[in-house]
DNA sequence: CATGAATGAGCTTTCATTCAT
DNA sequence: CATGAATGAAAGCTCATTCAT
């Protein structure tokens, strides 16, 4: 992939939404060039492949929730606080990225498989929220629990999962309005 | 889709290992005739279309688990207990069918859009957890949560994630190992 | 082509209207099946394929002409008399048999490279109108012309054109408001 | 349809024999690529369809008909004259385009369901006749025929099916041969 | 006799990708 | 640098036809 001059970054991803809407396959180059505005030939000139591309709006994205997330896992507070905060961010990417979130999940499968996607999933979420576990049983704020891992993946699954419902098209309840639930949900479970 | 005669069933459901390890779109009829041993033509004569035999696998493993989790909601005990006892049955049947799981994983974004699958995952779990959890808010032995319907969602995220997680090919922890402590990250939660 | 049974050339017939429509190739067993009420199978039971089908039409059809033409050109009357006679006789079978005669056009390029069909439009109408302008250079009512076969051939081309636009959807002036017309046309030409 | 670059056009034109020959169905895109020299990927890049290549070769016919028959309508002499030369000229084109002819004539049928095609046809040779027609009942060199758009399209009809017949493989007499006798034919018809 | 079930053999069309300019 | 033109390589789907019952 060639370094993307000025405005062609947000060009492409003015293909997220064709991404979420149809997922890779049924996405066709020609369609890309016509969203974006850049010819297929052109695109090529910049990505290796039509997998190329929706790796870098996947990275992209992944990038920005690993900011935002390293950036609550720095703040202020308990780890308890930060895991609070933690999740937050995390929603709070999916609202301003929409299309590119939907996207993600569209091709999740196949993200899954692309390496490089998987290792930033790790580096976004899962490694800091198995960190604020960790640090969580030190300070006293969270449970000292067995398996961090797979709380993280937990969480992780929950809150992308209640993310995505929540910018479906047809939603009810917007991104702002479920975060305190998930929350809330992630903190105390269900038991009474 | 043409009613299957016997043994059909079976044959199809040998693509699962296909559509797990590749998707639907990279999976080629040819592909499926080969694994099943069901000639292309024939596959067409009885399904209108290869996304309509990933539906069908599809439906297959959502009522397997609606069978379960049925079974576990009318289960004895209160609702936590049954609860408990529903993301055990939902975990066994990731368990049980382990391609079939991780085909309906792969392509999750594609499944959400076809009606009759995402009705069906309604059915098979959210609409069941979301009763458990009102009952249990009348038993007392669950909390009374305002949104029962996006905590249901939020259950479903983190079962399945870690369900999926726990069948990859890799997986350090089988279902049966990881099922206990994903019971208590949904009932506890993470907070001390 | 086996024997049909009593009732199933009427039910063949009724596919006439899917060739006239959509010609031999777009027109699929299934649909003939469906239109005639025969089975797919029992159709290759009475007929050894498709194209049979459409020869078998056709033949009923050449064979409707031949039998009016012939009764006209065994009237009553000079040659000129006679073959206008046989115009109209021949139009007439348009007129009786839309479908089957539109089918007979729509595949008239095929029609002309099944040899059975061509001897048969030999038979129905060239060799007739041919023999009737010989017969009518002598008894003096008609021009004694060099080449009949020539001018047979003309004959038919003006009359079958005509007539197919007379039948065709949306025509404007039916088969017997135009069939003086015609045979004026063949007779006097269009010089002053 | 997109525009044709130099040379293009006379390889597709390669193609008419084959259609003349086989009829578009039972001409293959493979046969069209090998006859052309035309990848068939690259024909799909200048034609939207098959069918649109054989609508490409109609409308090239056609309109070398209308060239010669406008020229023929707009030269010396009277209506009866022009008429002749129109006829002359109509048969001239099938002379020197007989595969294209032929192709025309096959697939008849299925180019009346091309709306462009058929407004063409008109265009080509009904129109320019009936004008004729009309201007030799002024001038005084043809009949006041009530009629003229039937008496053409019975004259299309005569010039073409004897038009086909002088140009089918094994014919006995060429077009130049015939093509008086259609002109007798179509101005003092057939009666004494 | 008739027919439901099954399939072999294609064929059109699509599209990611390349490359000369 | 960018891109219009061109194409190799599939692949989904169709359908005429067969045959066991």
């Amino acid at each position: 992939m060639r370094e993307l001059p000025n405005g062609m970054r947000d060009k492409i991803m003015g293909a997220a939404e064709l991404f979420a809407d149809f997922g890779l396959d049924a996405t066709k180059m020609e369609d890309i060039a016509a969203a974006t505005g850049v010819p297929k030939a052109t695109l090529y000139y910049y990505f290796k492949s039509k997998e190329d591309i929706l790796a870098f709006l996947f990275t992209e994205i992944l990038d920005e929730i690993a900011r935002t997330v390293d950036a609550a896992v720095a703040s202020e507070g308990n780890a308890a606080q930060r895991l609070r905060a933690t999740i937050l961010a995390h929603l709070k990417v999916y609202q301003d990225f929409p299309a590119a979130s939907r996207a993600l999940q569209f091709d999740l499968g196949r993200a899954a498989r692309i390496p490089l996607i998987d290792k930033r999933t790790d580096a976004a979420f899962l490694g800091p929220v198995r960190k604020l576990l960790q640090e969580g049983a030190k300070d006293g704020s969270l449970r000292d629990i067995a398996h961090p891992r797979l709380a993280a993946v937990a969480i992780l699954g929950a809150v992308t999962t209640v993310g995505i419902n929540a910018i479906a098209p047809g939603a009810t309840r917007r991104i702002d309005e479920v975060a305190d639930d998930v929350v809330d949900f992630v903190m105390q479970g269900v038991s009474a």
